[in-house]
DNA sequence: GCCAACGTTGGC
DNA sequence: GCCAACGTTGGC
C-alpha cells in the first residue's frame, strides 16, 4: 500500500474541512500539474495521504486521509465556469484526473516545515528539496513512519 | 508583500 | 527544439 503527501491551502481544504464533512468524501481536484497528475494516477483505493498545511500561519503535516476512490477525470476541467478549465481539455481525451479522499485522523499536533526539514531520514522527501513545488508526492514507508513518530 | 525557483507558453 | 518572457507557488 503506497504513501503519499499532498498540499493544500487550508482556507481552501483543511483536514479539518475533511473531519467535518457532511458527505464522506472529499473530491481531490484541480491538480494542473503533470508531475502531480501523474502520481494522482498512481493512487490506489486505501492508499494513505498525509495532508499538508501550505500557504498559512501553521504549516506543517496535519493529518491523514484515505484514497477512497482512484483516478477519474476531473469533472472541473471541463466546466467553462471554474477556476480549473482548460479549454484544450475534452471527455475523449482528458487531461487531468482526480481522486477521491476521505478522513483518517488529524495528528496529535501538526508538524511544523521546520521540524520536518530537520528529522534525519527525510532529506529525500520532495517536499523540502529546494525550491519543490510539486504539491502531489510520494513518501516512502521509511518517511512516512518518521514524520508519524515525532507527532 | 517580497522574491526565488520553477513550469509553461509561444515566437522564432 | 531553443529559450526568453511570463505566471504561479509558497516560504519568509
Amino acid at each position: 500500500m503506497a504513501k503519499w503527501l499532498v498540499k493544500t491551502e487550508p482556507s481552501e481544504c483543511s483536514i479539518d474541512d475533511f473531519e467535518n464533512a457532511q458527505v464522506q468524501t472529499i473530491p481531490w481536484d484541480g491538480v494542473r500539474n503533470y508531475q502531480a497528475r501523474n502520481f494522482l494516477q498512481e493512487m490506489a483505493e486505501g492508499d494513505d495521504v498525509f495532508v499538508y498545511h501550505s500557504s498559512c500561519k501553521h504549516i506543517g503535516v496535519a493529518g491523514i486521509v484515505r484514497v477512497v476512490t482512484s483516478a477519474y477525470p476531473d469533472p472541473t476541467q471541463f466546466r467553462a465556469d471554474s477556476p480549473y478549465y482548460d479549454p484544450k481539455s475534452t471527455p475523449e481525451k482528458p487531461r487531468w484526473q482526480a481522486v477521491d479522499m476521505a478522513f483518517e485522523k488529524k495528528l496529535p499536533r501538526l508538524i511544523p516545515l521546520d521540524e520536518i526539514k530537520s528529522l534525519p531520514g527525510l532529506e529525500g522527501l520532495a517536499l523540502i528539496r529546494r525550491g519543490n513545488r510539486l504539491s502531489v508526492m510520494p513518501v516512502t514507508e521509511q518517511q512516512w513512519q518518521i514524520i508519524l513518530a515525532n507527532a
